[in-house]
RNA sequence: CGGGGUGUAGCGCAGCUUGGCUAGCGCGCUUCGUUCGGGACGAAGAGGUCGCAGGUUCGAAUCCUGUCACCCCGACCA
């Protein structure tokens, strides 16, 4: 039984926490850093799987599986990438009851592995492009961990692709960041700004990283996603070469690219409110939840039908009306639990659209509707409510995606110099200024401000376009670009 | 690894400063009855090696020593 949810929101870590809890999304593990996800959490990833497994086969990429257990001397042939995630690793040590020849690494992801296969696989330019992606767990020892956000283990999708060309992969690697920024918009209702990475902030072993970021509630940046041009840096490690049309052989070039359960947590933290949960409808598993107020004896038989009737209409109606999913509608007829009792818990788990019918409706031909996101009560005629349901979860899913937008956008500032920026960084937000990306100054900046850039966006988007001007941080002038810098999770 | 905090019933906590009788409270759970349009009420019940180990004492949840675990903040990262 779900407890009445504590707002902590002047401490936005707990209240994340409470929302993770209470809403049985997920537990604590026995294993420090592990996460047990729980019907509540998992039925959200499932959705974001079907959606973007659907928009990862569309651009032609195939699923495949590849195994948990890394050589160590796979990990070890690109330098950059042990460098990056050697000290992350979970490594295996002895199995069978003895010690093993060749300790085995439990994937931080898969580069290696996948690559020791590309190289069997690829033999001519007709072979490409590969393109292959897999749904998998992987862990990462982080030093710190958070519910969904940064987990010990989480779930993810890899994508691995090889291209006969540097111009090639460079498209699949921007082809993929859009897909990511396209699905977190339109299912997640998050929206993010698609940029690409400072060297500093790069996947170990790539040329490039694009990435997305979300601005959450308590204005801290969150990375959602990343599509990295990995050019013939594994190529060269596991000599992945084709023979070309022009008779040469050459070394493919790669992309990969991953979202994982951490979207759950930035879906979270986007939305939801001091009531609990709430789930954009293209995630949720139960779309409507109808009550009938069953108290009256002599009304109740008359109530259920009624309930089992509407039911009945919407899923009908929304098998028609267009909606990207199939409308999902339960009917709770649990008599020990008190209508007022089931409307908070509704509330908690963040069922998008709540119904009552009474006697006291039925008489007047209505039902009364409430919209999680904004609560209001809306009283309407039996024969209109299908298509108003319908209306309704179409209307919530755009306008948590328009609230959210709009956040960030009255929280995205230029700023000019950096005694400025120092100052509103206290504030919160993304801060978007001319800046000179060197490794050291960031560092420094980070050193001082706690923030980091996050990215360099691409396009115009939405933002405000700094004049072109001196760094931010350093004064120096030439080569500038546009930056976003802001505290991140 | 550094800083802070917490371990007492399934969950949330009080009690500890200043040791004392049978360790309390709220929620939840069980049974019965009345309820039911925003978290119902009454009655009766079940549930505890007070994180663990050692010490001081006539007597320890409480004092001392050690130890373990977890949470939050930071460093690392998706």
């Amino acid at each position: 039984m779900a407890e009445k949810i504590t707002p902590r929101s002047q401490d936005f870590s707990q209240w994340y926490q409470d929302i993770v809890l209470q809403a049985k999304l997920a537990d604590y593990s026995p294993v420090k850093g592990c996460m047990v996800i729980r019907p509540n959490g998992y039925s959200i990833w499932e959705a974001i799987q079907r959606d973007l497994d659907r928009r990862i086969k569309e651009t032609g990429v195939r699923n495949a599986y590849f195994p948990l257990f890394i050589p160590e001397s796979f990990l070890k042939k690109e330098a950059e990438h042990v460098e990056g995630f050697a000290p992350e690793c979970a490594v295996v040590t002895h199995a069978g009851g003895k010690k093993l020849e060749e300790a085995l690494v439990v994937r931080p992801t898969s580069e290696t592995i996948i690559n020791s296969m590309f190289a069997k696989w690829v033999q001519s330019y007709r072979d490409l492009p590969l393109l292959i992606n897999q749904w998998a767990n992987l862990v990462r020892w982080e030093m710190r961990t958070r519910l969904f956000l940064r987990t010990t283990e989480f779930l993810w999708q890899e994508g691995h692709t090889c291209h006969a060309t540097p111009e090639e992969a460079e498209q699949e690697t921007r082809l993929m960041l859009q897909v990511y920024k396209d699905f977190s918009e339109e299912v997640l209702a998050m929206p993010v700004i698609a940029g690409l990475k400072t060297d500093s902030e790069k996947f170990a072993g790539a040329l490039r990283t694009y990435c997305i970021e979300a601005m959450m509630q308590d204005k801290k940046a969150l990375q959602a996603g990343t599509s990295h041009n990995l050019a013939s840096n594994f190529a060269k490690a596991f000599d992945t070469k084709f023979l070309d049309s022009d008779g040469k052989q050459k070394l493919v070039h790669q992309t990969s690219w991953g979202v994982s359960t951490r979207l759950i947590g930035g879906m979270i933290m986007t939305h939801s409110d001091d009531k609990g949960l709430v789930l954009p409808p293209r995630l949720a598993s139960t779309h409507v939840a109808i009550v009938p107020i069953m108290a009256k004896a002599e009304t109740k038989a008359q109530v259920l039908e009624a309930a089992d009737k509407l039911a009945a209409a919407i899923r009908e109606k929304g098998a028609v009306s267009g909606l990207p999913y199939t409308v999902s509608v339960s009917v709770d007829k649990d008599e020990t639990k008190q209508p007022g009792w089931k409307f908070f818990e509704y509330e908690m788990l963040g069922i998008p659209v709540r119904i009552e019918v009474g006697p006291r409706d039925l008489e007047k031909g209505q039902v009364v509707m409430t919209r999680r996101d904004i609560g209001t009560k809306e009283f309407v005629p039996l024969a209109d409510a299908p298509a108003r349901v319908c209306a309704m979860l179409s209307s919530m899913q755009k306008d948590l995606l328009e609230k959210a937008r709009a956040h960030r956008n009255a929280n995205t500032f230029r700023v000019e110099n950096y005694e400025e920026f120092k100052e509103k960084i206290e504030g919160g937000g993304f801060f978007i200024a001319p800046f000179c990306p060197d490794k050291e100054v960031e560092a420094k900046v980070k050193e001082e401000t706690k923030a980091t850039v996050r990215c360099l966006p691409l396009g115009d988007d939405f933002l405000p376009i700094p004049e072109s001007g001196p760094c931010m941080v350093t004064g120096r002038k030439g080569n500038n670009v546009r930056a976003i810098f802001a505290r991140s999770y």
